[in-house]
DNA sequence: AATAATTTTGCAATTTATTGCAGTTTAATA
DNA sequence: TATTAAACTGCAATAAATTGCAAAATTATT
């Protein structure tokens, strides 16, 4: 077998299976590790993919994973304007944080007169950008992480509001355990919100469907609509779909 | 797996749910969690994330907010200097907001353990870079204008806490009229702030001193220390001086 | 086709990387 | 302050990379 076809070989195996190893490579064509090795760093060389000790990795695979600042932005946005379509005149409107929340608020039209109540600070500023949004903050201690309000007196707050809706962002949704996040404190804010809410919306990157966190916020069926960036028949979807959820 | 690979796998890990344990991924891929110890070391040396005790956290989390085109910032950095003198551990600090409050804020000690309640979204999101300060917002409705709580709520909050010290951002400082504002509302959370604490600190730049606006928030004499960029013997503070007040 | 020139390959010896473990120090939390 | 969990340190075992070199293969040249 010729340098080149071996190289091509390479190239198109790591490019099919998104990383290969010095040692099945060595097997397979057998040439000596030697050998793979010197064509892996030719071909890291002329950047056809990214060098690794041991093997390879492609190089769709790492800049996928390594890019952006926020994490999926395009997605976000696509799920921020749809989510936006839900709030109407008047509204009063409930949210958590995260940067899909900050999307959403960044999405929100001109003209949309309603008010938003939030234990979210980067949230908080964002609503204040919008002249006709009357801005609610919850107070309470704030939890390093997650930049919200936590604590007894938010969630006491929190239960005597009654609102038209509630926006939650999702750490993690899953058919069985419904939706679950990592924070103990984040997790009580969301189940007050959720709880003071007439309709509920879990705003959910694709990724995230089907994943689980440690402490459940709430069954699945306690969610009303869930918005995501997939088209609404996506076969992912369909368990959702079938608990009654309405998918936008 | 390879190295880079579960880098690649630790990085998607983290941005998708914001927050990762040691333990967890150890678990999920089979290495100890001294290897998962040092790829959060590595990627948090390149910035890929943010580490913490036991885990990390996504760096989307920890954006910091840009301080462009503030006016008089170096005054500003200079007063928030010699305030930042007057606090020490575990006090409790009342603050309103404004730019000059903003730069307190940067200027605390790392080690400073204290309580810091205000209702100011940007002085808060600024507290919370600092790991021993605990930060307590005050709920309410938020004004567009001066970024921070306002309200009935909020001042009832504000009286049920004794605070060892406030800081006032000042609007305008008058040896006659006392220190004045000219938002109605602004000045009775700043009201319930001096009344709710047992010193009162007015952080002032030395043109707004002998200036007037519409609204009193106090009286002259019911400020403990004025903090200002001009030395403590300048003549324009010396009135202020013979009122009583400790000029910093 | 024969041969010289060049490149490629495999091998051995050495160096460097990666990983897990045990013991100690440091930090978080009650 | 005591208790615990996590971080750090040094170390050893293993795996991988590097280097120099000689043999083999390929290409170029006559």
């Amino acid at each position: 077998m010729l340098k080149k076809e071996r190289q091509a070989f390479i190239l198109h195996k790591v490019n099919l299976h998104n990383r290969v190893l010095c040692g099945d490579l060595s097997l397979e064509i057998n040439v000596s590790e030697d050998t793979i090795r010197r064509d892996l760093q030719e071909l890291a060389d002329s950047g056809k993919l990214i060098k690794a000790h041991g093997g390879a990795l492609s190089k769709s695979f790492y800049s996928t994973f390594n890019s952006s600042k926020v994490y999926s932005l395009e997605n976000k946005k696509c799920i921020a304007q749809k989510a936006a379509t839900l709030i109407k005149d008047g509204m009063f409107v409930l949210t958590t944080g995260g940067t899909t929340i900050i999307e959403l608020a960044r999405a929100l039209p001109e003209n949309l007169h309603a008010t938003f109540i939030t234990g979210s600070l980067p949230a908080a500023l964002e609503y204040l950008h919008h002249p006709n949004i009357e801005v609610i903050i919850i107070g309470d201690k704030v939890s390093k992480n997650s930049q919200i309000t936590v604590g007894g007196e938010a969630i006491s707050k929190i239960k005597q509001i009654k609102a038209d809706i509630c926006f939650v962002g999702t750490n993690a949704l899953d058919a069985e355990h419904g939706l679950t996040d990592n924070d103990w404190e984040v997790v009580q804010v969301k189940k007050a919100m959720i709880e003071s809410s007439a309709k509920v919306v879990s705003l959910t990157i694709g990724e995230k469907i089907n994943t689980c966190q440690r402490i459940q916020v709430c069954e699945i069926n306690a969610i009303d609509v869930l918005v995501t960036e997939l088209q609404t028949d996506a076969e992912i979807l369909q368990p959702y779909v079938k608990k009654g959820l309405r998918i936008l």
